[in-house]
DNA sequence: ATTTTGGGCACT
DNA sequence: GTGCCCAAAATT
């Protein structure tokens, strides 16, 4: 019998039965081509005991009709996705897509037509040529990625083209990637980063599943560490693959990595261009690709010979990834290394209390860097207590920190105010009748983005330009800012401070790596005095001369009920302090609170970050949050309020009655609408010993709701939004 | 999700 | 009988 299991990539159909007809031969983990109906749809051929599907009579099953030219998903892959889709409760070919570079990734080399600047000075320079000309300097890629770059119809381009504005370029698909070298630049370590980097080495040689937590501080070098443990996996001929947080980290990281190798790692993110993400799709399956650095997206790639994972800044709450499947890349690269069997590191100097805790259990194997490299020290931490040391009236910065700017600024040393806000005020409301501008598609505040002149959501990209008057009473001139962001403390630093040099850092103004590069060439030459940022600037970037960290406004995370508040607050603060003092001169870090008394902010100002740890565990013991409980949250949504609400009351009906699972809610999410979805919420709070995902499949399973409705699970949940 | 099928209904 | 719209069913 021929008969052939598919998972198919197809949202509403996943398991298919086929025939393979004579002549053809497959194996699990194969990607097929099948008919469907009068289409084709992708496949990839599956164990059936491992894949339940309904019994179909052999007369139904139409043939098999191609079988894809890449090699199959190796049973450490579909071990992989099996295991993500049952533990988040996710469709499985939702889950093995995210193995899937793109679509045309699939089939043979070749070349294909990219376009850049030629250079040559257009006859006429009509304003949408000149606006795409701006934007697309130093840019090469399809005329499609280039019309959304620059923001322009394609019509447009391809008119370039045929005045000589835009050039052709052929690129070869699956051109070879430059060898990168163990041994190219093989740096000083200091003793402990030596033992560390000794330690995964080892591992590395000997294989097998070891999860590793790299504990060490701000400054203490443990980057270098793990770039010996994947020298160690390039001189095996292993692939290694290194998550990052955040793509705006890449550019410094890319810089040490190319320094320490000879050549770049090969990159996987969302703005990696089509051709390139194709041709790095094709290198990890072909082994070719041996280091890739990337999003958590770049997790599920099928690589050919996995030798390391690496995961850096592991505690970042961006690797929990909020749509579509919804999964926490840090837990699941240690699933991957196991299934894999092979070493993970977990690097970070605030790691998650989570991950502590399986230290202490023993399941990871804690290396610990307790000092900066070079000696440098940490810096003194000192609390402002705005409720007796109080900001000038409309301003935001105390008098002290003031007085400490001044004096870095006098000094000719660098400083760092820290706001983890976008924009110039969050709120904007009508002196005249208190009208306040809010988001037609969400529940939240327009934010005021005084560079750009605009009004903004910063959750769907709803935004208009800043008007005269009030919408409502028409009266002019009637608009007052309240609070403050990022570009507001700048204002503030200016007007205080007229001649400090201020740059401010956010995704808005540093949204390129040519900004990037910029901004970080400028601070270090000293062109900079004073940075304004949001958490963008807490991590990833050296800057020797930046000895003062303001933090505006540490109570901002502490509100909106979030689980992981305090501990988010407690590395965020941590974090930015780290910038400072890394260089031979001391740092000094100035924290601005109205809770003084607070756990988190005691523990900051002590610099004692067992006892924050110690108070963070026994809050979580008795709030039975993870790690000695567990939570997951039901997200139902429609466009419709009504049928939203019914559908959530209809689940919140058939609540499961057990000991061990509490079950709150429905209640309307805390941003109840979003993107023009109305949102309810259920939260489970369930015991360790509770089977949460088999009781969560089996209450959902039963109900029906109307389309339109979206019913989704999050499993150990970041965002409470 | 996409396509096909089939029922109800107006119109020839 | 034919065309058209819409909901329901099927897709292996």
């Amino acid at each position: 019998m021929n008969r052939v299991r598919l998972l198919v990539f197809n949202p509403v159909l996943s398991v298919l039965d086929y025939r393979l007809p004579a002549g053809m031969a497959t194996e699990f983990g194969q990607l097929v081509i099948a008919p469907l109906g009068p289409r084709q749809v992708l496949g990839i051929v599956w164990d059936p005991a491992r894949l339940a599907g309904d019994e179909v009579p052999e007369a139904k099953l139409r043939p098999i009709l191609e079988v894809l030219p890449v090699p199959p998903f190796s049973p450490a892959l579909r071990s992989l996705i099996e295991w993500t889709a049952d533990y988040y409760v996710a469709p499985m070919n939702s889950v093995a897509r995210m193995a899937l570079g793109s679509m045309a990734a699939l089939r043979g080399g070749g070349t294909t037509t990219e376009y850049r600047l030629s250079g040559h000075e257009p006859k006429r320079l009509t304003p949408q040529r000149a606006a795409a000309m701006d934007a697309l300097d130093g840019e090469q890629a399809s005329i499609r990625e280039l019309a959304a770059l620059a923001s322009v119809s394609e019509g447009v381009l391809r008119g370039m083209v045929g005045a000589g504005i835009l050039e052709p370029v052929t690129v070869d698909l699956d051109r070879p990637y430059p060898r990168a070298r163990p041994d190219h630049a093989v740096p000083e370590l200091s003793e402990a980063q030596q033992g560390a980097a000794d330690t995964f080495v080892a591992a590395v040689r000997g294989g097998g599943f070891t999860p590793f937590l790299l504990d060490g501080v701000t400054g203490s070098g443990k980057t270098e560490c793990y770039f010996e443990a994947i020298a160690e996996a390039l001189r095996h001929k292993r692939q290694v693959l290194v998550l990052l947080p955040e793509i705006a980290l890449t550019q410094n990281f890319l810089r040490r990595f190319e320094a320490r190798f000879g050549v770049p790692p090969v990159l996987w993110h969302s703005s990696v261009k089509q051709s390139e993400r194709r041709r790095a799709w094709r290198a990890i399956v072909s082994g070719e690709a041996q280091v890739v650095v990337g999003a958590r997206s770049a997790l599920f790639l099928p690589y050919k010979a996995l030798g390391l994972i690496v995961v850096d800044e592991a505690h970042e709450v961006s690797f929990k990834q909020d749509d579509g499947v919804r999964y926490n890349a840090r837990d699941v690269a240690v699933i991957r290394a196991r299934f894999e069997a092979i070493p993970v590191i977990l690097a970070s100097a605030t790691p998650a209390l989570e991950s502590l805790q399986l230290a202490e259990a023993g399941v990871y194997t804690k290396i610990d860097l307790p000092d900066r490299f070079g000696g440098a020290s940490l810096p003194e931490v000192s609390i402002v207590d705005l409720r007796k040391e109080v900001p000038e009236r409309g301003h935001w910065l105390a008098p002290r920190l003031v007085a400490e700017l001044q004096d870095r600024l006098a000094k000719g040393e660098q400083s760092l105010l820290f706001l983890n806000r976008r924009g110039y005020a969050p709120l904007t409301l009508c002196r005249h009748c208190g009208y306040r501008f809010q988001c037609p598609n969400c529940s939240a505040w327009l934010v005021e983005h005084r560079l750009s002149r605009r009004l903004a959501c910063h959750h769907c990209g709803h935004e208009l330009a800043t008007p005269e008057e009030c919408p409502e009473c028409h009266t002019g001139d009637c608009l007052v800012a309240c609070g403050p962001g990022v570009e507001r403390i700048a204002d503030e630093v200016r007007e205080t401070l007229p001649d400090a040099r201020v740059a401010v850092v956010t995704s808005d103004t540093l949204n390129s790596p040519e900004k990037i590069a910029g901004f970080v060439a400028a601070a270090e030459q000293k062109a900079i005095d004073v940075i304004v940022g949001t958490q963008l600037v807490t991590k990833g970037y050296h800057f020797p001369e930046l000895t003062l960290v303001g933090v505006v406004d540490a109570d901002l995370g502490l509100e909106g009920g979030d689980l992981r508040a305090a501990e988010r607050t407690y590395q965020q603060v941590a974090q930015v302090a780290g910038r400072a003092g890394r260089g031979e001169k001391p740092g000094e870090v100035l924290i601005q609170t109205r809770h003084p008394e607070a756990a988190v902010i005691a523990a900051l100002a002590a610099g004692d970050r067992d006892a924050f740890y110690a108070a963070e565990a026994e809050a979580r013991k008795e709030a039975h949050a993870p790690p000695f409980g567990r939570w997951a949250a039901i997200i139902v949504s429609s466009e419709s309020e009504p049928e939203a609400r019914e559908a959530a009351r209809a689940i919140g009906a058939m609540r499961p009655d057990l000991p061990d699972v509490m079950v709150l809610g429905p209640a309307p999410a805390p941003l109840s609408l979003l993107r023009g979805r109305y949102r309810y919420r259920l939260l489970i709070n369930a015991r360790r010993s509770a089977q949460l995902q088999d009781v969560i499949r089996q209450w959902l399973g039963k109900l029906e709701f109307p389309q339109g409705v979206r019913v989704g699970v999050d499993i150990d949940p970041y965002s409470f939004v």
